[in-house]
RNA sequence: GGGAGCAUAGCUCAGCUGGUUCAGAGCAUCUGCCUUACAAGCAGAGGGUCCGCGGUUCGAACCCGUGUGCUCCCA
């Protein structure tokens, strides 16, 4: 017989699992008649590497996947990742960058080759960390979003939209990011809350003519606005006050300057100013903010934008141009105060937008985009979810949110100002015409269909946002959007589960929700949804509660915490430790609690290995009570793992089967089946202990595939690996063997407790008395109890000898003859513990059933159990002052 | 400013329909063991104002109200 390793060592067991797993091709998918069970991945982005909420999220698809495959499902995983544009393109453009290369001296196709350079290199990284932590994904399917499959769906879906009037393009205010130089949707700001400055800032005020006013109540001459933002200033179009204010009414007409640079603008009345913010004067500024931008529509007010793209004063500016606008507010500060056109500074509470890419300060500016029209695809989504076609786990947590964003939906700048991902499928003819079609060829044909003659048409230079070919996900890695009807989409959609975080319920979820609808009309909902379930991760926090961030640090290496804990240790850490859809604090510590694991599984594989080398088949099975009892305590686990699974509670899933595990199977089952040393083992008890092992191994497998079928493999001759085993549907319990079992536990550990307490060593045998109105409760466990307290003798009856030692364990009197002074103040002490603890019980329960209103108002069921907790109480309380009288004897 | 969630042992969390499977688990702590699978282990034990206050109820960790403290989302 092969040694075993003292501990299991997961390194040379996981390579070879996956290569083996591979070549035997378990996890690709091809559709028959089972049952489909799909799930598409959150693709990760061609970014960098897996974080630890990528770990968290793939371990519980495997889970889920793995144990759908050992349930007689056709499983099918699709792996694969995103080509994140901006993030992407950012982190190309820096690249490029340490190279000596500048972006902009590149053409558009040279600047592609080398982004798809970096994708490779990175989408390998990811898809082998996929791979090392035992993902069974189907790598046949592989998908990435710019695929050129997939790059045709997105033209197509962009083409249909436009034609349906739900895309349009225009000018608007929107999100810039002047770092990415790009749009940015809503979606992609983040706000902070940040200690800003409000400056207040006198403009001179005259009349028509340019005649210097004052304020004939006050004599006070020009007007004092108050403004977070003092470089914008050469961009203000109005003054703006309300009508009801009583200190501006002598404004009517009038014309306010502005500093530096002199240009004279109107002062208008809007009942939208707050009289009481500020000065209540409002410097009206249309190309950067969006309050003002509806305000200038309303008044007609031109539109001065004084900044580029870079976020650098424009020559509109006049002045500082080509300054960065934090240092041209600085300068600007300084001159007006110079000036004598600063009132007063102070400090302002206020909250910035930020990019959520590159992490600059968002500029709202004015911009021609591609905007999506929203409404009327979130109707359907919002109504899929409420009716309950999608559920989201667990238990409605984001319901709420999900609702309120549907409903709050505002339409989407679906256009980026990058070269990184789907380039606008929009032609223009020079003349300001634009046709939209899914290529060049199709567009030129539909303009001279359209204006009856041929142009030079040029593509629209913008890309598409990323979750433009992400939200077609769940249909176009089956090729549902570019080939509709293949056999694939057809067998595969809907899938069965999406997983995911909830960060990215706008951004994704919703909408893969609308396309999954808008692109499924012809079939009803349920056929229609992308997924009939949606489960929420929490967020991976770091031991303190922190979010794991590159600046603190403190994001583990994943492919080093496999390394140093083996990938099984690392998805126990992980899920063990992760209440559905709360955040997880990450600490090593439940790594290492894998880890043991591990080493328990081993140890138990040596130990039933050394057995098998003993098994007798002339010996009679004579004591069948173990491999009953755990028969049993295996078979009610099995149901309440199901219960478990139906509800997405995974860790507990785990945490059940842990402790079925180390407990009931290795510190219980196995010591009571153990030979006696050089005792053979009877081959019905040998081969029952190998089918519950092979069974705990089956349950386990989904968390810890590695260990499982290693150990599965060297348990016993298989023809089949662990890993497609289906596993076996629960049987019946009998509940009487496992309340003999539990009555046993009891027994034993009082008899250890009472062993420790009178520093009665383990070596030194006892003689055990057992005073019972029911024997035949001891009488099937009596040669296990004996074996395991290390008894002489155990007998029924009393054994009042003064020098037993008395316990009480259930209703039942135990006692205890052994060769040592037994410490009855010790064990005075504990029974009367016993007792106050009984008797202020018996007391609850009297006091219930002595209300009259209790017994009338309570179910029958209840005051029964009452009833039965007070006889069970009595009985106790009287078996332990027997004892304690018998103490005094 | 609007909304959602959370508060239970030193730590992380279970606790479903209100009632002995109601005060639990794991980790940590303490005590005793190198017992021939496992010291990365075995055996045993201690540990709680279920955030405060009020209410509903025969009965509340659980339902309602309120206060406090945290977290997240949205504007």
């Amino acid at each position: 017989m092969e040694q075993l390793s003292k501990n299991y060592i997961p390194s040379a067991v996981e390579e070879r699992w996956n290569k083996h797993w591979k070549e035997k091709k378990y996890f690709n998918s091809v559709p028959d008649d089972r049952q489909p069970y799909t799930v598409v991945i959150p693709p990760p982005n061609v970014t960098g590497v897996l974080h630890m909420g990528h770990t968290l999220n793939e371990t519980v698809q495997d889970i889920l996947v793995r144990r759908a495959r050992m349930n007689g499902y056709n499983a099918c995983w699709v792996p694969g990742s995103d080509h994140a544009s901006i993030a992407t393109e950012a982190k190309v453009v820096a690249m490029l960058r340490g190279r000596g290369i500048d972006k902009n001296s590149l053409t558009r196709g040279e600047f592609l080759e080398y982004a798809y350079e970096w994708k490779e290199k990175y989408g390998g990284i990811i898809y082998s960390q996929i791979e090392k932590l035992g993902c069974s994904v189907d790598w046949n399917r592989v998908t990435f979003t710019m695929d050129t499959g997939y790059y045709r769906a997105v033209m197509k879906v962009f083409t249909d939209l436009y034609h349906k009037g739900l895309i349009y393009r225009g000018a608007r205010m929107i999100n810039w990011d002047p770092s990415a130089m790009t749009a940015l949707s809503d979606e992609e700001v983040e706000y902070k809350d940040v200690q800003g400055k409000l400056y207040y800032i006198r403009y001179r005020i005259t009349d028509a003519s340019g005649k210097e006013l004052e304020n004939p109540a006050t004599g006070e001459k020009g007007i004092v606005i108050a403004t977070q933002r003092p470089e914008t200033i050469m961009g203000d179009t109005a003054v703006c006050v309300n009508p009801n204010d009583q200190r501006y009414v002598h404004l009517k007409g009038a014309r306010a300057v502005v500093p530096l640079i002199n240009r004279s603008i109107p002062v208008i009345f809007d009942e939208y100013v707050d009289p009481a913010f500020g000065t209540g004067a409002l410097k009206v500024t249309p190309a950067h903010d969006i309050n003002d931008y509806n305000l200038g529509i309303k008044h007609h007010l031109e539109v001065v934008d004084t900044l580029n793209q870079d976020g650098t004063l424009s020559e509109a500016a006049e002045i500082y141009i080509g300054e960065d606008r934090f240092v041209a507010r600085k300068k600007i500060v300084e001159e007006l105060a110079q000036k004598g056109f600063v009132v007063k500074e102070e400090e302002y509470a206020t909250r910035l937008g930020y990019s959520q890419r590159t992490g600059v300060v968002v500029e709202p500016r004015i911009s021609t985009q591609w905007f999506l029209k929203m409404k009327e695809l979130a109707t359907p989504a919002l109504q899929a979810v409420l009716n309950g076609d999608i559920k989201i786990h667990p238990g409605d947590k984001f319901l709420a949110t999900y609702r309120y964003w549907l409903e709050n939906v505002k339409d989407w700048c679906i256009s980026r100002q990058l070269w990184w991902g789907q380039q606008i499928p929009a032609w223009y003819d020079g003349k300001g015409n634009v046709v939209v079609a899914e290529n060049e060829a199709a567009a030129k044909s539909l303009y001279s269909e359209q204006y009856g003659v041929d142009a030079v048409l040029t593509q629209d230079e913008d890309v598409l946002d990323t979750w433009f070919s992400s939200w077609l996900w769940p249909m176009e890695v089956f090729k549902g959007i570019s080939n509709p009807g293949n056999d694939d989409i057809g067998y595969y959609y809907p899938t069965s589960v999406l997983v995911t975080g909830q960060d990215i319920i706008f951004f994704w979820v919703a909408r893969m929700i609308m396309a999954g609808l808008e692109y499924n009309k012809d079939k009803p909902v349920d056929k229609a949804i992308p997924f009939k379930d949606v489960y929420f991760t929490g967020m991976v926090r770091d031991k303190q509660g922190r979010k794991m961030s590159k600046q603190l640090g403190n994001s583990p290496d994943l492919l080093q915490l496999i390394e140093e804990f083996g990938a099984d240790a690392v998805r126990f850490g992980i899920m063990i430790a992760s209440p559905a859809g709360n955040d997880l604090l990450f600490d090593n510590a439940s790594l290492e609690q894998g880890r043991h694991f591990n080493n328990k599984l081993w140890n138990a594989l040596k130990l039933v290995k050394m057995w098998e080398a003993r098994v007798d088949h002339t010996i009679p099975a004579a004591d069948s009570f173990a491999p009953d009892w755990f028969d049993s305590r295996l078979n009610e686990v099995k149901a309440e793992i199901g219960k478990l699974f139906a509800e997405f509670r995974l860790s507990e899933a785990l945490k059940t089967l842990y402790s079925l595990i180390w407990d009931d199977f290795c510190s219980w089952y196995l010591e009571w089946v153990k030979p006696g040393f050089d005792q053979p083992i009877a081959a019905e008890v040998y081969a029952k202990t190998v089918s519950f092992f092979t069974e705990l191994l089956q349950l386990l497998h989904p968390f810890m595939p590695f260990i499982t079928e290693e150990i599965y493999h060297r348990l016993d001759t298989r023809q089949e690996d662990l890993c497609v085993a289906q596993l076996k549907s629960p049987a019946t319990i009998d509940r009487d063997v496992l309340l003999k079992g539990d009555l046993l536990k009891q027994s034993v550990t009082a008899l250890r407790d009472i062993r420790l307490k009178n520093k009665l060593g383990q070596k030194e045998t006892l003689t055990l008395y057992i005073e019972t109105a029911k024997p035949e409760d001891y009488s099937p466990v009596k040669d296990i109890l004996s074996r395991q307290i290390n008894a002489a003798a155990v007998h029924f009856g009393s054994g009042t000898a003064s020098t037993s030692i008395k316990l009480v364990v259930g209703r039942d009197k135990f006692y205890v003859l052994a060769d040592v002074s037994i410490d009855r103040g010790e064990q005075k002490e504990q029974l009367q513990k016993d007792l106050a603890y009984q008797k202020g019980f018996l007391s609850a329960v009297l006091k219930k059933l002595g209300n009259e209103r209790f017994v009338q108002n309570a179910k029958p069921e209840v005051v029964e159990m009452e009833r039965k907790k007070m006889t069970d109480a009595e009985a106790k309380i009287r078996v332990i002052e027997e004892s304690l009288a018998q103490l005094e004897e």
